[in-house]
RNA sequence: GGGCAAUUAGCUCAGCUGGUUAGAGCGCCACAUUGACAUUGUGGAGGUCACAAGUUCGAAUCUUGUAUUGCCCACCA
């Protein structure tokens, strides 16, 4: 027999590596016929420990996935790692700083930080793994990837190689986004804005005043820019000089006229800083004007700072200002004003914008062959317009739908991918030199003397090829007489499984990730990644804050939380009650409602199991039902609730609606399986039904809570039936339908809670029994006649009488129903200004709700209008109740 | 500056294309408890659905505006 209560560390782990032993976690062992179903797990960073975003991450789609794999698709989940270049190369470099290390990069040299950055992930690796398993992810292990590893590493050079090939990858000196504390350029998307309180200095400069925040970067300046219509400065000409006098002394100007700029903006005049600044580099292209770096990469001043040169940007600034002060250059300090710092996400340091020789993923160039699903043909396309397309047209759904518009408005504005990245943790370029020549290849040309290029590319290059990558076979990965396409069409598994169902991420990395994925992936391979997008929100605290590492109170591990409640209730709680791509709020008593639940199942399983028992009778030996007619009224009615069940959990499950599931299967075990059935069988048990019901709720649960279904699964399961995991989802019987039981058995309970109600306001004492007499006729009156016993045990009532005739009341609390008077007899207690006081609360009520139904109802315009089903249906409810009222008003003359 | 969303009970949230007297969980109050379950049961209190106008026979639900909050994108030198 089971425990009094459910453990879940005592199976959690037992049961998974059960799973596991028995291969279920793999598609060889669904039906061979099944439609494929993949999900490519999001892989998180091989450092990390597993947080909520992950837990969250993996309960959806275990969810996904086995309700697939109960349905017969073969259903295949690759899990894995990524090795996460920046963030990974950081962490360590981090560690053996605090062992003491000054500058690990120089002290070890490229190949020993490697290494010592490859042990360290092999060991982070197994944590995440076993967090996962945690979860109770069903994931095929065996397929388990790596995104650094050879497979993907060649996937990664063949893409780049036809891709340069194709010169959508070129190689340009551009402005990009440099860490100087990194030591590397980051993508557009890795630099995030911090607002900033500032001073802003107005100086002279020529003719013109011109503001920055920034004077430490004006020293090469000598472009002022103006509005071409601005009539202030009118009288001078593009392309005018003039002498100024400026920090180093004079300098020879040029004015240029450039539509960018703001005239309501400060003087409306500016001088330029090409090298540092986006905008500025733009209009000197857009002019040819010159160039000039004035910090380094080391974030220190350059010569041409003349004496400021070496100092950094904090240090020079107020001297700078010091000395144009002195030269009465400066006009004016506002110390209040606001600005956007660009601040590097990864390492938290201010960014410097610097030209730089760099690699590009040309984004614009329209020659890649697409045609979308939705689209009428084909045509070459640049692989922003594919990214359009292919979400467009439709192949791709995004749910929820409404970050379709965020993702083409980021489209929209899609500038260059610089891909290379000046740290050492990464899949290296794979381009050589040599002289003047460039070799574009996974290996080194024949000859002597060929370096290959310093850069890694961004790790977001090879994450974006997730999805097929991992299905790549890694034999033939490593055949270099294969092509890519080659590779491809010899491995079985991506032939199989590619195209995946779907990709389920938090949609913070929609535009890292999921664009680029569609990107990568059609341009490669010809196919989208993925047919829809989940995308679920932030888990926040219970006051809607960010969870951070720097405030542990407020951080909630989830491996603390499994621990304490079960992977099952935790799964629950971050599921149920959320919509997809909406932030949730989360804390512990959420989880420990959701462990009560799933204690609820357990012991209502022990009471399935102990009624079996107690009957001699092997619930393993269960198999068939008895016919409709020879059940009771309430195996009836469960029987069709479960029906019913059934058909809504399979339509939010194939919806992906899995909040609503969830709740509603939650209701049903609760409310409806627990609170009245199996109230109505203690003492009359119909031991089929009870096992019956009890296994399709545990499948239909099993998706959310896949641990403890399993665990009664083994209790109740017929002799020969497989494991939970590998079993068939309920299909629905159509003639185990009886919305009538289930309507009559509706009465029953609103009597029975009736009479409870009744009990409660006379303040019947606890354990006393009581009399009832209840008038009923027809139909009505039969079922309940019938459902004496249950009636009886369910109120605690001493005596039941029914009768079909009005009857004379004295000392009795009373209620009415529709068609029903229930009379509570109580020598001795009854309590008539109770009863009155109910009843004229009650009269109150149904007095209101009568007169706004009869306005309703007197409106001419809603009797023709409104749908006749409604009006009848409104007329039938102001019957009942103007009845219900009459009889309130005959009991309250009695008294 | 541009865009997206949210605002319903003390707290966290449901409420699908307009139609019963607006729901749930937690919390609160009262009562119960050897019974599958105190990780429980029964009953209850608590909401003019942010505000205003409009459309409609009828609005939490549709439209417009206002306020507040949150997020994303751009970034003004």
């Amino acid at each position: 027999m089971l425990e009094k209560a459910y453990d879940p560390k005592a199976v959690e782990d037992q049961i998974y590596e059960m799973w596991e032993e028995s291969g279920a976690f793999k598609p060889e062992s669904c039906p061979k016929d099944g439609e494929p179903f993949t999900i490519s797990m999001p892989p998180p960073n091989a450092t990390g420990q597993l947080h909520l975003g992950h837990a969250v991450m993996l309960a959806l789609e275990d969810i996904f996935i086995r309700f697939a794999r109960m349905n017969g698709k073969r259903a295949l989940w690759v899990p894995g790692t990524d090795h996460a270049a920046i963030a990974t190369e950081n962490v360590v470099i981090k560690k053996l700083k605090e062992q003491g290390m000054k500058d690990p990069r120089k002290e070890l040299g490229r190949e020993k930080l490697i290494a010592k950055i490859a042990e360290f992930v092999e060991e982070s690796k197994s944590t995440i793994r076993s967090q996962i398993r945690k979860m109770g992810s069903s994931c095929d292990w065996s397929r388990e990837r790596y995104t650094f590893e050879p497979s993907l590493n060649r996937c990664v050079n063949e893409v780049f190689c036809r891709m340069k090939n194709d010169g959508l990858i070129y190689r340009g000196h551009r402005i990009v986004n440099w860490d100087p504390k990194l030591q590397t350029t980051v993508s557009d998307d890795e630099v995030v804005y911090k607002e900033e309180k500032s001073a802003f200095f107005t100086f002279k400069y020529g003719p013109f005043e011109i503001s920055t925040a920034r004077p430490e970067t004006k020293f090469g300046d000598k472009y002022v820019v103006m509005h071409p219509k601005d009539t202030r400065y009118k009288k001078y000409k593009h392309g005018d000089t003039f002498e100024a006098e400026w920090i180093n002394g004079s300098v020879r100007a040029t004015v240029i006229k450039d539509e960018s700029v703001d005239p309501e903006f400060g003087t409306g005049v500016m001088t330029i800083t090409p090298w540092h600044d986006h905008i500025d580099f733009e209009i000197a292209e857009r002019h040819g004007l010159e160039k000039e770096q004035i910090i380094g990469f080391d974030g220190r001043l350059l010569e041409i700072a003349g004496e400021f040169a070496g100092m950094t940007i904090e240090k020079a600034r107020p001297l700078i200002v010091e000395k144009l002060k002195t030269k009465g250059l400066l006009v004016k300090v506002d110390e209040n004003y606001v600005h956007n710092k660009a601040v590097s996400q990864r390492g938290g340091g201010a960014i410097e914008p610097q030209i730089k020789l760099q690699w590009f993923i040309d984004v614009n160039k329209e020659i890649v062959p697409w045609k979308s699903k939705g689209s009428k043909k084909a045509a070459n396309m640049s692989l922003k317009q594919i990214m359009h397309s292919v979400v467009h047209h439709g192949d791709i759904d995004i749910i929820p739908d409404r970050f379709g518009k965020t993702y083409f408005h980021w489209i929209d504005n899609l500038r260059d991918w610089c891909i290379s990245r000046q740290i050492w943790w990464g899949h290296r370029i794979p381009v050589w030199y040599k002289g003047d020549e460039t070799y574009t290849g996974a290996n080194a040309p024949d000859g002597k003397d060929w370096r290959q290029d310093e850069d890694t590319l961004d790790t977001w290059f090879s994450s974006a090829m997730w999805t097929w990558s991992t299905l790549v076979d890694q034999k033939k990965a490593q055949d270099m007489s294969l092509s890519l396409k080659e590779i491809l069409e010899k491995s079985p598994d991506f032939q199989t499984f590619h195209p995946t169902a779907v990709m389920e991420t938090g949609y913070d990395i929609l535009f890292f990730w999921v664009a680029r994925m569609i990107l990568m992936t059609t341009y490669a391979t010809g196919q989208i990644p993925f047919k829809t997008v989940y995308l679920h929100g932030l888990i926040r605290t219970r006051d809607g804050r960010k969870m951070s590492k720097s405030d542990p109170e407020t951080m909630i591990d989830p491996l603390d939380m499994i621990s304490k409640y079960g992977a099952d209730a935790l799964r629950l709680s971050m599921i149920v009650g959320q919509s997809a791509g909406a932030d949730s709020r989360l804390y512990e008593e959420k989880i420990a409602g959701y462990r009560n639940f799933i204690n609820k199942l357990w012991n209502a399983s022990r009471f399935v199991l102990l009624q079996c028992e107690q009957a001699g009778i092997d619930p393993k030996t269960i198999d068939k039902l008895p016919e409709n007619a020879s059940l009771s009224l309430a195996d009836r009615a469960v029987l069709h609730a479960s029906e019913c069940l059934i058909e809504d959990i399979t339509k939010n499950l194939s919806t992906y609606s899995l909040s609503e599931a969830g709740d509603r299967l939650y209701s049903f075990v609760w409310d409806y399986f627990c609170d009245w059935y199996l109230e109505f069988s203690k003492g009359t048990a119909n031991h089929a039904v009870l096992v019956h019901v009890l296994r399709r709720i545990l499948k239909l649960l099993h998706p959310y809570c896949p641990f403890v279904t399993e665990q009664l699964w083994s209790q109740v399961k017929k002799t020969g039936d497989s494991a939970l995991i590998s079993e068939t989802w309920p299909k629905i019987h159509a003639k185990r339908k009886d919305a009538k039981a289930f309507a009559d058995l509706q009465i029953l309970i609103d009597v029975v809670s009736a009479i409870r109600k009744l009990r409660t306001d006379q303040n019947v004492e606890p354990g006393k029994e009581i009399m009832v007499t209840i008038v009923s006729r027809g139909h009505t009156g039969e079922v309940l006649e019938s459902q004496e016993a249950h009636m009886r045990r369910m109120c605690k009532v001493g005596s039941l009488t029914f009768t079909t005739d009005a009857v004379k009341i004295e000392n009795a609390a009373s209620t009415f129903l529709p068609e029903i008077e229930i009379h509570l007899s109580l020598a001795g207690l009854f309590d008539a200004d109770k009863l009155k006081e109910s009843l004229l609360k009650e009269q109150a009520e149904l007095t209101k709700y009568v007169a706004g139904l009869e306005s309703k109802l007197s409106n001419k315009s809603f009797v023709d209008r409104a749908p006749k089903a409604l009006v009848d249906e409104q007329k039938s409810k102001l019957a009942e109740a103007e009845e219900k009222l009459k009889k309130i008003e005959e009991r309250m003359q009695q008294l």
